[in-house]
DNA sequence: GCACTTTAGTGGACAAAGTCCACTATATTA
DNA sequence: TAATATAGTGGACTTTGTCCACTAAAGTGC
């Protein structure tokens, strides 16, 4: 199926590419949140996540380390906390104006990180890039038929 | 050039790729290595590294963290050190066969980590992926003529 | 040769990130 | 209603990584 010769290209690939990715990232945690705590006040803001149960589940975190972190949040009012009316044993997440705002910032970060990415490139590779990533998307997480 | 909707497809697929490599990943870190100190004895078998400075620099890692994990695995039987013949400040690495057994291992564990990527895909499917994986390599790390 | 600066490796002290466990208070199930 | 499961929290801890200072050996300019 796959060569040994294919297999090592993607492994490399993979390797260069993450790495790649991870020293742009440091453009976008150029801001007072770790990478961990970036990736969950994207999670409230862009999964729209009301609990901390819920934030703890889908990004695979301990709920304790978790709730250490909203209440870093809550601490430098990024976010409050209301008691959940339909199950008193949990809260819900509401994002500061201050949060939102900083979520914003990060968004737009993310976006020059993905322009940083091609800077090299001109239109038609972008084209090329583009269309790749579209194959690899679907592929792997589309569930594209043949 | 780039769409703001194409941005957003490619930093989608950049972060459910590498969550998905990192899920893989556990499996390839079934072994008494963490992350790190997988990449440093990679490191050093892959690219014949001999000094600790190279291993540092080549990683970007602390000196002084590459120090430590370099005596851990000393002190495990997984490499020696003998000092440097041409510079006596400095240190050469070798591994051991216990050492060299491990990064065999390690190697086999990543490769099954690319099968396992690709599990769900039929031949056609593969032949594709391998494409846009060449695709993109060539455009962000070869350099390639448009 | 001799002062000066740089470099390789190490360890102490610390900070950051993450895990594990126990606990309380609710909710669910039988 | 009794047993069990779940949400959230905090204490204690480990792992991971950073920063700084130090020693000993090179390298550099003269």
């Amino acid at each position: 199926m796959l060569k040994q010769t294919e297999i090592t290209t993607i492994r490399d690939f993979n390797r260069n590419y993450t790495k790649l990715l991870g020293i742009l990232n440091r453009r976008v945690l150029e801001t007072p949140l770790s990478w961990t705590e970036g990736r969950v006040i994207l999670e409230i803001s862009f999964n729209h996540d009301k609990t901390p149960i819920e934030i703890a589940n889908n990004l695979g975190l301990d709920k304790s380390y978790t709730s250490r972190i909203l209440n870093r949040f809550e601490k430098h009012g990024l976010l409050t906390k209301t008691p959940s009316v339909t199950d008193s044993r949990s809260i819900e997440l509401q994002l500061t104006d201050k949060g939102s705002t900083l979520v914003h910032e990060l968004d737009e970060r993310s976006d020059q990180q993905i322009r940083d990415l091609l800077a090299a490139l001109n239109d038609n590779q972008i084209k090329q890039f583009y269309q790749a990533i579209t194959v690899l998307d679907q592929l792997l997480f589309e569930k594209a038929v043949d």
